[in-house]
RNA sequence: GGUGUCGUGGCCGAGUGGCUAGGCAGUGGUCUGCAACACCAUCUACAGCGGUUCGAAUCCGCUCGACACCUCCA
């Protein structure tokens, strides 16, 4: 058995910089936060990789036996636009003519209907920032009492200076916050600080603003850090295991997560921080502004320019999963081209399995393969040479599909349990050829026909028919493949 | 301008001092009525220059280049 009881688990931690031995505070127990999406827009495929990323890794901290608390947060309020000065809830509500709390709800459903698609497991708690104002004003009440933040008409902030003299306000992101000063830009409407690096706890709400709260300073709404400490602590106390999110979240979010929750509680509120990299598209940062960014769904459904056909959302989880999470990934049809046949080798491959003849030695060290795959999953979930081991028992079944190579019973069970957790379990791959709803079944039937048909003719030597069978099928999208026990399909 | 990450073969992408992942594409073969699919085999690397070392893709320095963050962002 491989469980968390006698396995190294290594996490690059990005607070120390170092790969670390992962030993949760509470044994067997791990608490992991994730900041979640702004739900005032559809998700894009970046930010699902870094939910994909997390998804992985929930997985396999299951897999090894821990039980696991994962928050992920909905941001619903308190999100800033560029310039400082709206909501971006708020924005879309005037824009798309609906009530905030539409848009919410609106974009909430759109993030998990794709989540669903991409066989995502569901978080434990998916708390909002909007349920969590009462905590978020006790929150920014010991802040103000522990002297780390001011009012300023009506707002809060939470003052970094004076926060930086007794802690290190950069300990994250690794910046010196002199440097920070020196290096600031200019910015309008900030005229309420005491120094441009203080971040808001509380904003006054303007009279056009719409999600407004009372407050002991003013109505008005909570900052965007704010919302991330009060619900992380709350769910997995004041001290909890990981916390992950994007890298481009280090700073300030995460940076100001820390500083809030020293302010409030005295202490480190993480052991663990964990950041995944971005996903370009074509080699530049998917960017809604400039055209270059994709949808989840336009993968699945096709319906974009940058692609020369819909790809499934298995083989997009699978090209994700060939990238370590911490390496910046690139997208393209090209890469999401090789991914598709490399992900269907390995479907392939395991369909195989049920198969297999077995005899009385194996000519492959399964045990001895099973542990390379668990040592590169314990080493900071590297999936990319996980997979790169899966492709070896790929390569092993295949011979032995075509009796190059031979297995003992027991080697199948453990080769065929081993790379079905990986892939299914774990990775959380599917294999859309596992679908047999009653129409798939009238398809299948429809074409075993023509492949019976087919078969005649080619029996009769009437190539024109047969050819005509298979070109047209293939026209369709119906792939027929001729073995040597006979013809079988594939649906393109 | 500041800070940081990184530059691996046609493409994607692992690898942190010697045993030189993996996928895709290419090439050769098997299979086929011809193909496609599949399978087997196989070629092309470590940005450049210098240094440390018995030995460097891996460590150090410089140069060039890319990207990210510094302002909202997964």
């Amino acid at each position: 058995m491989y469980t968390y009881k006698n396995q190294q688990l290594k996490i690059q931690n990005s607070l120390t910089g170092k790969k670390e031995l992962f030993k949760p505070i509470t044994e067997g127990f791990v608490g992991m936060y994730v900041c979640g999406p702004t739900v005032y827009s559809n998700v894009h495929l970046g930010n699902i990789r870094t939910f994909m990323s997390f998804d992985m890794i929930y997985r396999y901290l299951l897999h090894l036996g821990y039980k696991v608390r994962y928050v992920r947060n909905i941001t619903d309020a308190g999100h800033l636009t560029d310039d400082n000065t709206e909501d971006k809830i708020s924005t879309k509500a005037r824009l798309e003519k609906l009530e905030p709390m539409e848009i919410v709800q609106k974009y909430t459903v759109d993030f998990h209907e794709i989540l669903r698609r991409y066989n995502f497991l569901p978080p434990s708690i998916e708390p909002t920032a909007t349920g969590h104002i009462v905590e978020q004003i006790e929150a920014i009440q010991k802040i103000l009492d522990n002297g780390l933040a001011y009012v300023s008409n009506g707002s809060v902030y939470f003052d970094v200076l004076k926060y930086n003299e007794t802690k290190h306000y950069g300990i994250l992101s690794k910046r010196v916050i002199e440097d920070a000063i020196e290096n600031t830009r200019s910015l309008d409407g900030q005229s309420d600080k005491k120094n441009p690096q203080d971040f808001a706890l509380w904003k006054r709400a303007e009279p056009e603003h719409i999600q407004r709260w009372n407050s002991p300073w003013s109505v008005g709404f909570p900052g965007w850090h704010l919302e991330c400490t009060v619900m992380s602590t709350k769910y997995l106390g004041d001290q909890f295991d990981i916390h992950g999110g994007g890298m481009d979240l280090k700073f300030p979010h995460h940076e100001c997560e820390i500083a809030q929750a020293e302010a409030c509680n005295h202490q480190a509120p993480v052991n663990y921080w964990m950041h995944t990299n971005m996903l370009n598209l074509n080699g530049k940062k998917m960017s809604k502004s400039t055209g270059n960014h994709l949808l989840p769904q336009e993968i699945y459904t096709g319906d974009n320019t940058i692609l020369s056909k819909a790809f499934s959302p298995s083989v997009t989880r699978f090209f994700n999963m060939q990238a370590h999470y911490s390496s910046i990934l690139d997208l393209s049809n090209d890469a999401l081209l090789a991914s598709e046949k490399g992900h269907n080798k390995l479907m392939e491959a395991i369909d195989a399995l049920h198969n297999i003849k077995t005899s009385n030695m194996s000519t492959f060290d399964v045990t001895a393969w099973k542990k390379k795959c668990y040592d590169a999953m314990n080493d900071d979930f590297n999936t990319p040479v996980l997979i790169a081991h899966l492709f070896e028992a790929v390569k092993y079944i295949n011979q032995l599909k075509d009796d190059n190579a031979s297995i003992t019973v027991d080697d199948l069970t453990t080769l065929t349990t081993t790379i079905k957790t990986f892939v299914f379990d774990i990775l959380g791959l599917m294999n859309e050829s596992d679908s047999d709803s009653a129409n798939t079944d009238k398809l299948s039937g429809t074409i075993e026909l023509l492949i019976k048909l087919r078969a005649e003719a080619k029996a009769n030597k009437d190539y024109a028919l047969s050819d005509q069978i298979r070109d047209e099928l293939l026209a369709l999208g119906v792939q027929l493949k001729d073995g040597r026990e006979g013809t079988t399909f594939s649906l393109n």
